[in-house]
DNA sequence: CAAATAGTGTCTCTAAGACAATATCAC
DNA sequence: GTGATATTGTCTTAGAGACACTATTTG
């Protein structure tokens, strides 16, 4: 009869090595919402939501445009990874991280068995205007666009200057709300990233209903039209003022500071509550 | 200046293994409703929730209890991979998965680099009862409770026949209305598995706000009191028949079939829309 | 004052919660 | 009939959406 291992003996012969191993890492969909000037001094400007793409030098998928991203590394979760990567790729590191889904279809990458996990993460303008032209980076922000058409198909548009990405995706139901998303045309787009991104704005939108994804965007103290605006622009509606700040007043605070030449009324600065 | 690779070159010289790769595993919370009958020949039973643990028999953690669960195969998803395993250890296939999150803090588990996905996953009384007495299996299933204590602790409670099992856990607020939670004492259950049923509980309960997790408990045929008992079981909470069945309304249709043999006014059963 | 945004008041309609009342079976 | 659950109706109240109206600034 086999003589029982203590717990020490046994960890100390375990060989972690003797199941196939897949290599894993982190994507990134990081957001900001900009603002176009306007030419009327008085009138407010026009937001778009964008998200960072970085320009891939390398195979496969080379010059295509990928989310930043990378391997996990022993030390840290695939929480701080994509805190790293983003880090390095965008220079700022973003407040929070929404978990959007693990994406491990065999073969979906073509170097080998690699899993994803994607993540994203809400960056207010102003610490993107703060970092500004790092022209040595292949980064750039890309307007997003995502509407369902007519023939139940969506259709993803991301661009920058002349560059125009276009991808169309299928919604596909599952159990338990989580819409999922198959590729049609991945449009320029690397690996399965057009769907990961297609999955993160869906998480991003499903959060804006209750307002928990719009105070990223914002700097600290902010007024309740540009509250108003971040949800306008995420959700792609339009909502009464009135009944938006009924309904939010629950989750901010007001501040005894307000907005100043703006040629208008000023407006008071809230925090969140 | 060096030649420039083809994509099918550079592949075929990809050599995955430089960076280190961790061990990736799915672990499965599965739920199943169970009723107690009653002395009472008119009364209903009363339910209760439980969920399916393994007796390790091996270090680390031999003869604490733990979740199903396996390592992740080159073939497969993990969502795959947690239907494989979940049929393995019950000899039940669900009919489907709920993605509650990932862990991967370094040090989790004793043998090395291991990333845990845990799943959630809900499976019929009638399915359970069909497998039966699979008595050559260590694998059993524990009521659960999991209460918030005066203290602002949570209390995570696993009975089974004389086997309790008591971990204390404090809830820990996160971005994104994702509820994390920090294990203060384990209670006898492996790893971090006590934090990944808590973090699975409250994923289940959200769901069953909205009615989403609670048909899988049931038959494909069920009466609206039975839907209502098991909202109420998850939830812990009571409410009132009337207004269950005027906001379920929308969920369910209606069969031509009605409950016989109750000892009281039969009931339509319906079916999930 | 004109233009533009900031902010308030209120009307209507819907949905949720509470609760009363009726229906129907097995025994 | 009795005891239990099934099912319907309605009263009240809270909240969402629509919209009219007032307030305040810069040029």
């Amino acid at each position: 009869m086999k003589k029982q291992q203590s717990e020490s003996e046994y960890l100390s012969q375990y060989d972690i090595g003797k199941y196939p191993r897949p290599s894993v890492t982190a994507d990134i969909v990081a957001f900001v919402i900009r603002s176009v000037e306007n030419e009327n001094y008085k009138m407010d400007s026009v937001s778009k939501l964008s998200i960072l793409l970085v320009k891939r030098a390398v195979h496969p998928f080379r010059d295509c445009w990928a989310l930043p991203g990378g391997f996990l590394r022993p030390d840290e979760t695939v929480e701080n990874c994509a805190l790293r990567e983003v880090t390095e790729e965008a220079g700022i590191t973003p407040v929070s991280l929404m978990p959007v889904g693990v994406f491990s279809e065999p073969g979906r990458d073509p170097r080998g068995w690699v899993i994803s996990h994607a993540f994203a993460s809400i960056i207010s303008e102003e610490s993107v205007r703060q970092v500004g032209g790092d022209d040595a980076s292949d980064a750039e922000w890309f307007d997003i666009r995502f509407e369902r058409g007519e023939d139940g198909n969506s259709c993803l548009s991301l661009e920058y200057g002349d560059t125009k990405l276009r991808a169309v995706l299928r919604e596909e139901e599952t159990h338990f709300s989580q819409t999922s998303f198959r590729v049609l045309e991945s449009g320029g787009l690397a690996f399965d990233h057009a769907r990961i991104i297609a999955t993160a704005l869906t998480a991003l939108r499903e959060g804006a209903r209750n307002y928990e994804t719009l105070f990223d965007f914002l700097p600290e103290r902010f007024t309740l039209t540009e509250l108003q605006k971040v949800q306008e622009t995420i959700m792609n509606i339009q909502v009464l003022p009135a009944n938006f700040r009924r309904k939010v007043s629950d989750y901010v605070v007001e501040t005894d500071e307000y907005t100043q030449g703006a040629g208008h009324r000023p407006a008071k600065l809230y925090r969140r509550k």
